[in-house]
RNA sequence: GUCUCGUUAGCUCAGCUGGUAGAGCACGUCACUUUUAAUGAUGUGGCCGAUGGUUCGAAUCCAUCACGGGACACCA
């Protein structure tokens, strides 16, 4: 039963006991008239000042009671906005006659949304505060908040009751308030590149643009299944077909796969497709996106993440094959023949699945041994093309594509290539992935017979890229789990919220 | 999916090799007009995650389940 427990019920009570005295516990009547933060930095001179206060101030500030120390005539009440936190200074005489002590000491309590009015001063012990003359309730909060000193600091209750951690938990508003920022400011800087925003559907007839086990939706009027997107990639190229030559979309992605410290089953990315570029042109518009990025936050360039430090100002670029030998050890000659790579895994205690072909033992090979080894940003270049089905072929090199992935403190964080816009090369790629889709692999990416149609018109040369923006915002953050980046995580359901649905 | 640790008051946590529940904060009452997790006195507060089992007796031991953390696997 919600609302049942005791502290409830007693708040409950003094909810009714101020509604009777005339105070009404949900007013509607603010009269604020600046936040916490713009107070204390307007009145940061009255520590100089001879006095120590100036009554000619007149403020009113409003927000949460987060401690409360009561004294026989007079308090000191901590209240805090979003902005920030600021002491007040509550003394009997100084309020209408009764007030002090049958409404205020009795009836308010922490948790409870007030306002205050009064003039700014400075106290003994040396803290800009506000001098009460008037007090109001705002919001009566029958539920009372957990213990001061410790916080909530239980995960669960975090994840789940995400407005319990932002109430209690500063820093957590301000990893949100960051990641606002980072999409604010990365949706500014295509703009100002001259890219277009655009929007594209979110349920998809085939689940394309990415190896991944799709969510699974139902149109009832039509009768048919759609997926959940898994990629908006063959949305935007279509736009590029269609003349657009700059476009990008910030948006969710659904995978209907595992969930761990890094994987949530919808995730936010950024996608931008640049017409008569190649992705040696993104691997610069990638290095000036990120100094915007780091401008912009404020942010060191030698970032600290965990016990790593990250340089920005140290971008790396290294073909994958030649990192498995230089970053990850492995010897030159296996790796370039699958038997002796699938040898050289086992050898190391990695099992691998069968009939996988050259380009994704190599694969294989990179997860294995040169991933986490990647601290500083470091492109890899060149990917296998059975690793590749949508980005184009090198010129040079047929077996090789124009493609790179960043990784950065060991994770990749972005995906981007020169895409393949030989209709005839798109179709022969999905037809390999039907096979190994026959042939057991259920991540093998879909035929999209329309896409490779509206290839067939002939799209301009042009590049694309993808970026995390949940894994950006955790490197950023210095945090560790995507669940820190995200306002409410996934999560199971308990067995009380449990709907019976089926049968 | 596997392994591992956890789940005790509103919150943060104790609770030994089984004997029927404890602290701090919060809350109630009293005192206190410059405190800083205010202080002093006093009191209330528990289906010990769920279900079964072992036992004279289970928060404690065992099994199963649920949820969560971490690691691994899968996967971007």
């Amino acid at each position: 039963m919600p609302l049942s427990n005791k502290y409830i019920q007693q708040r409950i009570e003094k909810a009714k006991i101020l509604k009777e005295a005339g105070f009404n516990p949900y007013a509607n009547n603010s009269q604020r008239n600046t936040n916490i933060e713009k107070f204390l930095n307007v009145n940061s001179d009255i520590a100089e000042s001879e006095e120590k206060r100036d009554e000619n101030r007149h403020y009113i500030v409003s927000g949460r009671i987060k401690l409360m120390r009561i004294m026989g005539k007079a308090s000191f009440v901590k209240i805090e906005d979003e902005s920030g936190m600021l002491q007040v200074y509550v003394a009997r005489d100084n309020l209408p006659e009764g007030f002090y002590n049958t409404i205020f000491k009795k009836n308010i309590e922490v948790g409870d949304i007030i306002e205050v009015g009064g003039y700014p001063f400075v106290t003994g012990q040396g803290e800009l505060s506000l001098h009460a003359d008037s007090l109001s309730l705002l919001t009566k909060s029958i539920n009372p908040l957990p213990e001061k000193f410790h916080g909530v600091t239980d995960k669960e209750i975090r994840y789940r009751k995400r407005y319990l951690d932002l109430i209690m938990n500063a820093e957590v508003r301000k990893t949100f308030q960051i990641r606002s920022r980072v999409i604010s400011l990365t949706r500014r800087f295509f703009e100002d590149k001259g890219f277009l925003e655009v929007e594209t559907p979110m349920m998809h007839p085939i689940a394309g643009g990415a190896n991944a086990k799709p969510f699974v939706t139902h149109h009832n009027a039509l009768g048919i299944d759609r997926y959940l997107r898994i990629a908006p990639e063959l949305y935007l190229k279509r736009l590029i077909v269609g003349g657009f030559e700059a476009v990008f979309e910030i948006n969710r992605n659904f995978r209907n796969e595992g969930m761990d410290a890094t994987h949530n089953p919808e995730f936010t990315s950024i996608e931008f497709y640049w017409a008569y570029k190649t992705y040696k042109d993104l691997i610069e518009i990638t290095k000036e996106y990120f100094g915007y990025l780091f401008d912009h936050l404020d942010l060191p360039t030698l970032l600290p993440y965990g016990d790593m430090k990250v340089n920005f100002d140290n971008f790396q670029e290294i073909p994958l094959i030649e990192s498995l030998t230089t970053i990850g050890g492995v010897p030159v000659e296996v790796t370039q023949d699958k038997e002796k790579i699938i040898t050289y895994l086992n050898d190391k205690g990695i099992t691998v699945k069968p009939g996988m072909n050259l380009g994704q033992l190599q694969g294989e090979l990179f997860d294995a041994f040169v991933e986490e080894k990647l601290i500083d940003p470091t492109f890899i270049t060149e990917y296998p093309v059975e690793i590749s089905p949508l980005a184009r072929r090198s010129d040079t090199n047929p077996d090789i594509t124009e493609r790179f992935e960043l990784f950065i403190a060991g994770r990749e964080i972005a995906n981007a290539f020169s895409e393949l816009n030989d209709p005839i090369d798109q179709l022969s790629r999905f037809e390999g992935q039907m096979k190994a889709k026959d042939s057991g692999d259920d991540e093998a990416h879909e035929m999209d017979k329309d896409f490779v149609e509206a290839l067939s018109y002939g799209m301009a040369p042009t590049a694309g890229q993808g970026i995390g923006i949940d894994r950006l915002v955790m490197l950023l953050t210095n945090e560790h789990s995507i669940r820190d980046v995200l306002l409410f995580p996934a999560m199971k359901p308990l067995n009380s919220e449990e709907t019976p649905e089926e049968e």
